[in-house]
Parts: structure tokens; sequence; C-alpha cells
DNA sequence: TCCGGTTTTGAATGATCGGTCAAATAACAT
DNA sequence: ATGTTATTTGACCGATCATTCAAAACCGGA
């Protein structure tokens, strides 16, 4: 039996995605890496292939561990409702041990547009994002709502959300934060 | 006298903001910026300093010019609301001739983080939109608005129009941009 | 016609980029 | 011990990055 790999794909894949997430793709070089991960070169190279495939696992693993567990921990012990306004309260407050915004979003500005497996892969990490919500809303016993209205609030609490991860990006102390916390309030109410 | 230069700044400027906007700071080098400016790399660096001074003034050029002027444009022979709801409509429908999204936005994501003079700029650009929305919403006459309910109002517009953007920039034909479109017809309403 | 001052030009620079590879290392089977 | 197989290691590669600079080109005045 040959020797075996002395590292954790998921730890590997867990300080890629901090660096990606925190720099951007562009803007985390190979040595980034190689000094996040503890790996060095030639062990992330035969582990994950290039830059782009490392790239890519994290965006993956971002979406089914770190998003996944994100929105999970926030719907449980709590009404419909309350887990859609703590969903907010959670992007505006910010995780210090966590970057600010999310990946996804970042990663639909910088690559979406020129690569189109990456614009896939975001376009279903929003789309499970808007059905989150919209199982939200259809648990509501708050009011009555139809298909069309749930999907289409739906929709605007993604646009909302959207929009607060990239004031938060820029400026965590922006006024405006506030601002869209309290529409979604009156969206719900 | 010496030689004059041979360039129109302004011209310059358009192209390297039409770079810069497209493919963002990171993804732009200076080759690209040699092809789409005309200029040759030692008299973009004789009249702009570096890529960074560069792009500061590309985004100030955005700013001042390209955003102030499709602001105007909007807000010219329109009623308030109807100004309004057209800067979401042409954000929508996109100009074919430019970029997809917002040279400022895309920065707030990429550069904001990581830069206090460029983030700095971008708030400056942000409130003079939210100021934008306030002023129209000040001046309709459909019903009584306090002055926090517009900026309250205007906030929320801002990060409405934050998150279209971001949605036209990764898919253009993303079935939220609907939604939020209808979202900012019923918030005037 | 020559000169002083400015811009243009493009080759050159060193740093850094993503990516490769042969050698060293470690675990197991014989 | 020895051989087999997979992993680790870090030096190395060519390409590309932002930046520099000396020389050529250009203009107006003397």
């Amino acid at each position: 039996m040959p020797w075996e790999k002395c590292y954790e794909e998921a730890v590997v894949l867990e300080a890629a995605m901090r660096a990606f997430w925190e720099k951007g793709y562009q803007g985390t070089s190979m040595a980034d890496l190689v000094e996040v991960t503890g790996l060095n070169r030639g062990s992330l190279y035969a582990g994950f292939g290039n830059k782009r495939e490392l790239f890519l696992r994290a965006l993956q693993h971002y979406d089914q561990s770190y998003r996944v567990g994100f929105l999970t921990r926030l719907r449980k012990d709590r009404e419909p409702k309350d887990a859609i306004i703590a969903t907010f309260d959670a992007i505006a407050q910010g995780d210090t041990t966590m970057p600010g915004g999310c990946l996804v979003v970042n990663s639909a500005m910088e690559l979406a547009p020129h690569d189109d497996e990456i614009a896939r892969i975001i376009e279903n990490s929003m789309a499970e994002v808007e059905a989150f919500f919209a199982n939200c809303l259809a648990e509501c016993e708050d009011r009555v709502r139809s298909p069309a209205e749930i999907s289409e609030t739906a929709k605007v609490l993604q646009g909302l959300m959207v929009g607060l991860l990239v004031m938060t990006r820029a400026n965590r102390e922006s006024p405006s934060i506030g601002a869209i916390l309290s529409q979604v309030r009156s969206l719900l109410g």
C-alpha cells in the first residue's frame, strides 16, 4: 500500500474558501493558497488539478457546507417569518470569524460574466436561496399567500439580500443596512 | 514650445473605464489598457502615473460623466416617480453599447474592502445615488412623505438597485429582475 | 538651421504569476 | 531487507505582470 494523503480535503477547501472569499479569485495567488492551506505547491496541484479547479471545489464547499449550514441553523427553532428576519440580521451583523459578504455573490460579479460553468453553479445556489425564502413564506400562517405572491416576494427578498451583501462588503457601517432590514420586516408584515 | 499631447484625456479615460468596467481592476492588464486606449506604455505612465492612478481617474470619470449623465437623462422630462421607475427599467434592460452592471458596484466588491481611498469614492457615489432617489421622492406630489420616510425609502431603493445590478451582471435573464421591478413600483405606489 | 523642452516609443527589467517535474519520502507487501 | 506505489517536496519553467528609461520624434523660438 502506498503512502496515504496526510491532509483532510475538507480542511484544505475550508482554508482555500476563506482566501478566495476575502481576496477574490484573481486576488488570490497559488502562493497564497500554499500558505493558507499548509500544503505545498505540488500537493495542491496533485490533489486539485489547478487553480480554477481548486476554486470550483472551494466554491462548492462554500455552497454545500457553509451556506446550507447557515440557512439551516437560522431556520431551526424559529417561526418561518423569524427565520427570514434572522437571516438578514445575521448578514447585517456579520460573523467576525468569517470574511464579510458572500463568496457566491462576490464570484457572481468577478467570474460569472466570463465563465459559464461558474455562472451555472452560482445560478443554482441563488435558486436555492430563493427556494429557502419561498419555503419560509409558504409556511407562514399569519396570512394566506398565493403561489405567485410567494414566488414574487421570495425574489424580492433575494434581491434585497444581494444588495445587503454588497453594502456590508463595501462598508460595514453603511446606513442603508438598517433601511433594508426594516424593509424586509414590512415586506413580511 | 514643446510637442503637444496628441491624445484627449477624456477619450483615454473613456476607453480605460470600459475595460475596467468589463473585466475588473485585476482582470485588466496594462497591456489591455495600451490596446484599448491606443496610447503606448510610456505615454500611459507619463500621463497617468500608474495603473492604480489610472483606475482612480477612470472611476471618477465614470462617476462624474457616465453615472451623472445617466441619472440626469432619465430625470429629464419625467415625473419624479417615473424617473425612478425608468432608472430601474434602464438598468434591467441594459445598454448594449456598454458593459453590464455598474463600475462603482463592481469596484465596491473588488476593491473597497482593501483600498480606503477607493472605498471613499464609492461611498460618495452611492450617497449621491441615494440623494437622487430622495430628491425624486421629495418632489412626488401623489402623497405626503415625511423626511424620515423619504430617507428610508431612498435607501431601500438604493439596496434594490444594487441587487438588480448584481443580478444583471451575473445573468441578464434572471427571473428576479422582473420581481424587483414590480417591487419598486409597489414601493412608490 | 539649430536648440530646449516635451512627448512618444518600445525594448528592457525584475517581480510574480500559474504550472511542472524529478527526486526524496513514507507506508505496505514480499 | 527489498521492491512497489503514492505522496510530498521545493526547485524550476516560461509567460505575463507592472514599471522604467534612454533614445527618437516633434514642435516653437532663436
